[in-house]
DNA sequence: TATGAATGAGAATTCATTCAT
DNA sequence: TATGAATGAATTCTCATTCAT
């Protein structure tokens, strides 16, 4: 009998074990020798779990794209008001906003791997996933979910790329004082 | 004699003709052999104007950092109400989206090489010039000329990202008229 | 109890199974891995029968060496007349081109992991069995059943070489004739 | 100025030089390492001339297509009669008998590595160039050519693989013997 | 100054073989 | 016995950088 291995289970363990250092110092500057001694297992066992690397970017982004959202869905009811639905969201961003840094670089290392061309399914799903099921989740009309999910993205890379500029929280609450005054004003609630 | 060259304003050329490729490929995915062949000079030349691949990103960083805005300055006289200001700047970007797009993944390559640590100079000076210039020109209250930049970076990021999701203007078109609207309730001209 | 396994019958029908590829493909161009799956094994059970890959070329070799000669002399009885003999062994070959094709693809391979020194039991042997077996069985003088080996094994490597050279069956007729006219005329029927 | 350096002089002398070695063991026993440092050359420089192994495989090959028979030819002159023709080649191929082992051997590589599918125009070339070349200087029919190039080659592989088997020369000499014989008899001198 | 040949460390990947189950 | 996951040395190839001319 071989020795009995879930190869999906270890395949995530790996993938979960390394993202933040494959997002971070991106995929150029990582080798598959790294990842393997980071991981405690050979090259060779590296190849068994993962065909090529760049199977492995696949793999983080698919990771990356069914962001875990239930942390902020988790605050809301059926009866939570759309301003506390947003602020669940945004809290929640801010609380991983590493773990957006990690999504965002990725994404950039996926598109440079990709080349505009072929293979944008999982970033089309991802788009989907993400941009309506916050749009579901906070209440707000579609093409607030998206602007939403648009600035929000935006302080993230802000912050990545100037660290000392602005405070998440400042912008942030700036941001949903101007959204929820308009919303008020043109009655969504 | 030796043949005259202005060294600065060759530099200067070489990295605006390789700008686009340079961004748009990724640091690592460039060679220095093709940067030269494409400016149409040998490798050892393109060392004589710079020392070193890194010195390329910082150059082009550099570069980068001081983003011509004059084409939105230029609509801009004295007594261009607020929301024309505003809508200048949006329309600059949305005209020059690709330029900004290229400035956005240069930021992440110069991040990348720069691991958080040493030569933020750079970036801090970037931030600075651009944020607090955008609240200058358009009239903004600093705090919103930032939320501006964070928005339309995000914005540039997304469609950068996921190409179909959404559109350039109407977005922008949406996220001024919510701005606007806060604007003018807490009574900003 | 153990299943039964006749561990020299599966020895036998592995190499048989594989024999085409093996020699097509060449040693070096054939893995373990591929050798075990397209026999419907796992690879450590293909260790279990041969010990090392060099171990297969080996028993590959051998069982070339014995090539399989019935079929030609299947159609000679003691009185068939020395033409006929001759013809009986060309038309074989001529049958089965493709597997000697094969063999001498795979004495290159032997002589090349050899390198001419050690090893050579298999070789001597194998032309000692077939130079002599086809003199003896044809009814030619040994140095003519040499010669007809080595005009053979010429033309199947020219047509391996140079599939669009020559036509075997000309090329073997002109052999014959030529060969048969020098026999009668030096005396030998 | 940049070293000067005569690239397909250089080229033609590193195949040269590892022609041998490069044959012997066979394409996939040899690394470009050892090919490097057989040459006193870094990998890179290796590289710099030719860009895959394979396409040093393909330069052998042109080398030896072009097999250099003006050592036979030297001996000929335009009254030399058709039995000494044939005995200058045939002293030839003896006198260069490693040679043609060599060409042999990288044939056979060749062949593998070129899958009986593309890239077989060198190989069609040789064949045309050497079988036709034969004739057309031996004098002997087109046929008969061929016939002559085929029972070399075979004299060459059966000596490569079986060494202690037959004598070059006395192999050589029954089979112009044959070959004269059946010339005379049927007229053609 | 300008050239591009040369360098060699280091990258991704392969694969015969071993061994825990 | 049979399995196939694990190993890691070895392979081909790349590329920033140097330097003789």
């Amino acid at each position: 009998m071989p020795k009995i291995v879930d190869h999906d289970a270890y395949r995530k363990e790996l993938l979960q074990k390394y993202f933040d250092d494959f997002a971070q110092r991106g995929y150029n500057d990582v080798t598959m020798r790294e990842i393997a001694q980071s991981l405690g297992v050979s090259t060779g066992s590296l190849y068994h779990y993962f065909p090529t690397k760049k199977s492995i970017l696949e793999s983080m982004m698919q990771l990356a794209s069914r962001r875990d959202i239930s942390g902020a869905i988790e605050k809301i009811t059926a009866d939570t008001p759309l301003e506390e639905r947003i602020k669940a969201f945004s809290d929640y961003i801010m609380e991983k906003e590493h773990w957006f840094q990690d999504i965002l670089l990725l994404t950039i290392d996926y598109y440079r791997q990709h080349g505009k061309d072929g293979g944008f399914d999982i970033m089309n799903e991802a788009d989907h996933y993400y941009g309506n099921g916050v749009a579901e989740w906070t209440g707000l009309p579609t093409e607030f979910g998206f602007m939403f999910t648009i600035f929000f993205n935006g302080l993230i890379f802000h912050r990545l790329a100037f660290p000392d500029s602005v405070s998440f929280k400042e912008q942030a609450d700036l941001f949903l004082k101007v959204l929820m005054t308009y919303l008020h004003t043109v009655g969504i609630e």
